[in-house]
DNA sequence: ATGAAAGCGCTAACAC
DNA sequence: GTGTTAGCGCTTTCAT
C-alpha cells in the first residue's frame, strides 16, 4: 500500500523545507515566485493532495458544514439540501448529511457526530417526534453556530431560514373566496410542529379577514398519514352541511381529498375546490391538477447557507439571530379554479 | 471562546495521563474497570467528543463514505443517498455529500474533494457528460476503494451495484404482448450513459425474442428532456402505421407520451399502451396512471453501502471486484391494462 | 526569502 | 495496570 504524498515528500523532491512547500502552496507572500512554481509543478507532478485531517486538526477549523434533515429523500428537504450543496460548493466546503428519521433520539446521535466532526456550523430541521430545542444548546455550547430551518424551535437563539407559512394560506383563502367559496375546511398536520400550528393559525385569521365562518369540525387536527386524512374527509364530506373548499396543510393530504371525493361523487373543484401545500411535483399531474403553495425549497437551501457565509462566517457580530423568511407563492391549479358564475 | 474539551482535560481532572484516558475511553483491557469508570463520568461530565480530525490524523483512516451523485434531489439519487446513509449509520459512519451537476468537471472536482477528506470509500455514479470513467483511476491510486453505482464505467475495475436493465424491459414486452400488442416503439435516453444503451439493447431483444418486429423509426434516441420526446412522439403517432405500445426508458418520458397522445385522440392504453421506468410516486398519481418498472432505489443504496461494510471494509480480497445486481419489478398500472378481448 | 521547531488531539509501541 | 514518548501532516511563530 503505497503512502500518499506530503508536504516532506515534495520537500525533499527540490531540498526544501516542508515550511517553504506549505508557504508556497498557500501563495503565501515572502516566497518567490521561481519556488511557489517549482513547488506547484512538483506538487502537480506527484499527486499531491492535502491532508484535510491533518489541516483541520492544525487549524482547528474546517470547511465542512452539517445538515440534519428529518429524510433525506423527501423532495423537499433533498431541494434544500440540493440548495446547501450548491453555495457550499461555491463557498470550497463541502456538506456532511445526516438524516434524524424524524426520530429525537437519532437526532440527538446526529448532532452527536456532526460535534465529533468539528463542522463549522451546523444547519438543522427539527424531527417531528423532538418535544422541544433544549437539546440544540448543546450545539452551542461546543462553540458551533447552528442554522435552524424551516422546523425551528424558539427554545435555543439562533438563526433561523423560515417560510411565511402565513402569507401563502392568506393568499390561498383569498384565491378561493374569489371564486366562491365560503365554507373553508382545513387538513391540518400535528400541531407541536410550527410550520402546521402556523398554517391552522393562518387559515382561521385569514377566514375571520373575510368574515367566514370558521367550523370547528371542518379542521382535521394532527394528520400525519393520507388513510388517516381520508377517513376524515369521508365523514366530513358525507355530512349534509360540507365544506365547499378544504385547504391542506401539505400536498399528499389533498390526494387523499381527491380520493375521498371521487368515493362521495363530489366534482372538484366546482363542489369542493381544494388547495395543497408545497408543490410536490405531482400536484401538475393529478387530474384534477392540484393548485398548491410553491415553498422555493431550493432556494430555500441556498438562503441557509448565505446565511452562514454571509453573516456567520466573518461577521462580528455573530450573537444577534437573524431570521430570514421565504415567501411562498401560491400556484393556481385546476383544483381551485370553479367556474364562477354567480355572485 | 471555550476551549472543547480533550483528554488532556480528562487526564488533569484525575491525575491520569491522556493515554491512560483514551484507552479508557476505547475500552482498552488493561485498564481497571474502576478507572474506566471513573473516565467515563468525567467525560461526560466535561460534555467530551472525540476531534474526528485528530483521531482520523492518528489513525490514518476516517469514519466517513463519500458520495458522489448527478444531482441530490431527483428522488432515485435521493433515494439512494437515503439508503447509504441508513446503512452507514448502523456502522457509526458518517456521509459527505456532493453533486455533480452532471458535469465532467465538476465532477473532477467533487473526487479532489473526497480525496482531501480521506474518505473511506467513494461510492458515485457518473454525470451524464463524463466522457468515460478514466478519470476514476485517481481515486484508486489514492488507495480508496470505489464502489460505482447505477451509471457505471468498465474503464476502471471496482466494485459495482447495477440495476439489471434488462430483464425489466423484457418483462415490460411480455407483459404488452400478453395484452396484445404488436408493435412496440422505444424512447431511449443518451446512448453514452450505460444504463439507456442496455435499456434499448434489452428492448431490441426482447422484441426478437417474441418474434416482433423491430421498427427502425420507432427507436427515438436520445430523449433528455420531455419537449423534445413529445415533439418525436407526435410525428410517431401522425403516420398512418403507428406503434400499439411504447417502452420509455425513464417515467419523464411518458408524460410526453401522455401529451401526445391527447393531441392526436389516441386513447391510453387501448389504442397505444404506455411503460415507463424507475417507478417515480407520479406513475400512480397520473390520469391513467403509468405502469413502469421499480428499480428499488432505495434498496440499492444499502446495497451500495453494505458492499462496502461486508466485502471491502475487512476483506482480505480487496481486488476482485464483485457486482451487485439489483432486480427490478414491473408496475403494472393502467396505461399498458389493455382490454383483452380479440386474440 | 527560507529554515527550525513547536503543537493541534489523538493512539500505540514500548517501558515500568 | 498505568506512564512515557513519538508521530500522524499540517501551519505558523520565531529565528536567520
Amino acid at each position: 500500500m503505497k503512502k500518499r504524498t506530503t508536504i516532506y515528500d515534495i520537500a525533499k523532491a527540490l531540498n526544501l523545507t516542508p515550511s517553504t512547500v506549505s508557504r508556497g502552496l498557500n501563495n503565501h507572500s515572502f516566497i518567490s515566485d521561481a519556488t511557489k512554481q517549482l513547488i506547484k509543478e512538483k506538487a502537480i507532478e506527484l499527486n499531491y493532495k492535502i491532508n484535510a485531517h491533518a489541516y483541520n486538526l492544525r487549524t482547528g477549523g474546517s470547511k465542512t458544514l452539517g445538515v440534519i434533515v428529518p429524510k433525506i429523500n423527501l423532495t423537499f428537504f433533498s431541494n434544500i439540501i440540493a440548495g446547501i450543496e450548491e453555495v457550499a460548493n461555491l463557498n470550497q466546503h463541502t456538506l456532511i448529511i445526516c438524516q434524524s428519521n424524524d426520530d429525537f433520539q437519532k437526532e440527538l446521535d446526529c448532532i452527536n457526530t456532526l460535534i465529533h466532526q468539528n463542522v463549522a456550523c451546523i444547519m438543522m430541521s427539527l424531527a417531528a417526534t423532538s418535544p422541544n430545542g433544549e437539546h440544540l444548546a448543546e450545539i452551542l455550547q461546543h462553540q458551533i453556530p447552528l442554522i435552524q430551518f424551516d422546523r425551528v424551535s424558539e427554545d435555543v437563539a439562533t438563526h433561523k431560514v423560515i417560510n411565511n407559512n402565513e402569507i401563502g394560506i392568506i393568499e390561498a383563502v383569498a384565491h378561493l373566496k374569489s371564486r366562491g367559496c365560503t365554507k373553508f375546511a382545513h387538513i391540518a398536520g400535528p400541531q407541536h410542529l410550527n410550520i402546521y400550528k402556523e398554517r391552522k393559525d393562518a387559515f382561521i385569521k385569514a377566514l375571520q379577514m373575510h368574515d367566514l365562518e370558521v367550523h370547528n369540525d371542518w379542521i382535521i387536527l394532527d394528520s400525519y398519514s393520507k388513510e388517516k386524512a381520508k377517513t376524515a374527509v369521508e365523514n366530513m364530506l358525507m355530512q349534509t352541511e360540507k365544506p365547499d373548499a378544504i385547504i391542506a396543510s401539505a400536498d399528499f393530504l389533498t390526494l387523499a381529498v381527491l380520493e375521498a371525493a371521487n368515493k362521495c361523487n363530489i366534482a372538484i373543484p366546482n363542489q369542493l375546490a381544494v388547495c395543497g401545500y408545497s408543490n410536490e411535483i405531482y400536484t401538475e399531474l393529478t387530474k384534477p391538477s392540484i393548485s398548491s403553495i410553491n415553498q422555493f425549497s431550493l432556494e430555500m437551501g441556498k438562503a441557509v447557507a448565505n446565511v452562514y457565509f454571509d453573516s456567520l462566517q466573518h461577521s462580528t457580530d455573530k450573537k444577534t439571530p437573524k431570521t430570514v423568511v421565504i415567501e411562498p407563492q401560491l400556484i393556481i391549479r385546476e383544483s381551485t379554479l370553479r367556474a364562477v358564475s354567480s355572485s
